[in-house]
RNA sequence: GCGAAAGUAGCUCAUUUGGUAGAGCACGACCUUGCCAAGGUCGGGGUGGCCGGUUCGAGCCCGGUCUUUCGCUCCA
């Protein structure tokens, strides 16, 4: 485990340090739990959402387009989603062991306990008294509500409570030019998720793309919480980015998509190569309040198995939701013939299947499978390189043309490969260093192929060209190179 | 948010009772070499996280603050 922590501390410095991922407004001290991308990480980062959006709107066998939806949206959406009112949750910490509850789970605690002991009608009350305050937001109620019936911490059996808190799972900021004199009346929420940019528009795009169910949403965008403790470097982050697909299905056949989109999903990360054994189900049993299905997909980071991708049956919640709130139709009239029934399916709101990945989580679980430490020593003297072993579609650079030389002519035919090649794949040019020197600086930013021009490539047009991996080199005609990496990389 | 630890050059670290900072790597120039890091010479680079206090004098002591790490808490 110790081992562990220093592995990711390990991939931590390295993204630093080679321009992959910096922390944000480092010169003012950071920004806590946000995170930049450099020059590295912006190619990585792109490589991985290209392939994900060319594998959902592309190469998949349903039918799925993309949309870029806003992050500013309609507050009603918020309160449509569930957001406003189900995840603002208050918060309360014992003075004495330092734990922190929720509210409702303490209160909860408690009424569970009362009714198990034969006192129904307390047990009752208490919830029922908790949820008219909550719906009040009385804080003070809350905590004289718990203070009342002596609950305590089952920590430090005490009952010395710190005042109620309540943590804003949302961004606000202010929408509009001019000032209000009532603050709420300009608030607006960055979105906490990218899916209800989805379900909004679901109308549009099923009519104007004249989409017949089954069919999918995807989009890519940025979204945005107010983490209770955001670490661990860009796996909790404040602002980040999601890969969301939502699926729309006729009610009924949730069951068998869900357990489709869980298997597709599996072999989307297994197609890069990612070992199996990595990935994991881990099955939801708590429910959220729009699910009847739910269950992630684990990725063993140095950190542990944790959280790479969810996929959750939604029913048909939120679009009944946005059907309520808006007062429009979010129905399909699914013109197919039902087989029992010999009659058109009819109207129906459409069910949903997400498949919601975190991008910066698959960023680092590729950069934490990539990483590597390889012990080169021979008896004669130690030697170690540090490798990014990516995916060859995934690298950054995915080749660097080195002169063994910097004079001769050979800095010229490197810059001739670099120049039919650039317009197919990033290409990287480096004189400086010994040959060794510059393999190695490459092997650390993940560069799948090195090619070199040396004295002999004058004379046959051929150049050496190095794998990354097995460090092996084979000696080529410069006009082979092309295709070479155009392969590697398809 | 609580508790603990840490913050010295781009990176990794040193400066052992307080007397205004050094090394290796990296970086730049030149020379040399030329297929798997660490050849030679010269050079640039630090108001020691930030603010304040004690002191004749503080990187080192004290207080505050920011950031990071670890643990707890939470997790749609």
């Amino acid at each position: 485990m110790a081992n562990d922590t220093n592995r990711f501390q390990a991939i931590i410095s390295h993204c630093k340090e080679y321009g992959f991922i910096f922390p944000s407004s480092e010169i003012y001290d950071g920004l806590q739990a946000v995170y930049d991308y450099g020059q590295m990480g912006a190619e990585l980062k792109k490589n991985i959402k290209d392939y994900w959006w060319k594998s959902m709107t592309q190469l998949s066998d349903e039918n799925i387009v993309g949309i870029d939806a806003a992050i500013f949206m309609h507050p009603t959406t918020w309160k449509a989603s569930g957001h406003v009112d189900n995840f603002n949750d208050p918060m309360i910490d014992n003075k004495d062991s330092k734990k922190r509850y929720r509210v409702d789970h303490l209160i909860e605690g408690f009424a569970e306990e009362q009714s198990a002991t034969g006192n129904e009608q307390l047990a009752k009350d208490t919830l029922t008294a908790m949820d008219a305050l909550i719906a009040k937001d009385d804080f003070a109620g809350l905590k004289k509500l718990i203070e009342d019936n002596k609950i305590k911490c089952a920590i430090s059996g005490t009952c010395n409570w710190t005042d109620i808190r309540q943590f804003n799972l949302m961004f606000s900021t202010e929408f509009g030019n001019t000032v209000s004199s009532d603050g709420e009346d300009n608030k607006i929420y960055l979105r906490p998720e990218t899916a209800q940019g989805i379900f909004v528009n679901f109308l549009n795009v099923q009519k104007t793309g004249r989409m017949k169910i089954p069919f999918g949403i995807a989009q890519i965008g940025k979204a945005f919480r107010n983490e209770i403790v955001a670490r661990q470097f860009v796996f909790r982050m404040r602002e980040f980015e999601q890969m969301e697909m939502q699926f729309f299905i006729r009610p009924g056949t949730q069951k068998e998509w869900y357990e489709k989109w869980k298997s597709t999903r599996l072999d989307w990360h297994k197609s890069l190569g990612m070992p199996a054994d990595k990935y994991k189900f881990h099955n939801h049993v708590k429910l959220a309040h729009y699910a009847d299905a739910a269950c992630d997909i684990e990725f063993e980071f140095p950190i542990g198995f944790k959280e790479l991708e969810g996929i959750h049956s939604r029913t048909d919640f939120d679009l009944k939701q946005h059907q309520e709130y808006s007062k429009k139709k979010m129905q399909y009239f699914d013109n197919d013939v039902d087989p029992e029934t010999g009659k058109p399916f009819g109207n129906y709101i459409p069910y949903v299947i997400e498949t919601s990945i975190g991008l910066d989580r698959m960023f680092l679980a590729v950069m934490s499978q990539a990483y590597t430490e390889e012990d080169l020593s021979t008896e004669e003297k130690k030697d170690e390189r540090v490798v990014l072993k990516f995916p060859a579609k995934l690298a950054p650079i995915k080749m660097a043309v080195l002169p063994l030389t910097k004079k001769d002519g050979l800095p010229e035919i490197a810059e001739k490969i670099i120049a039919d090649c650039k317009s197919q794949f990033r290409c990287f040019y480096e004189e400086k260093d010994s040959i060794g020197k510059r393999y190695r600086r490459m092997d650390a930013l993940g560069t799948p192929f090195c090619v070199t021009v040396d004295h002999q490539s004058k004379e046959d047009n051929t150049v050496t060209i190095r794998h990354r991996d097995s460090m092996e080199q084979e000696r080529i005609p410069i006009d082979k190179l092309k295709e070479i990496v155009l392969n590697a990389i398809a």
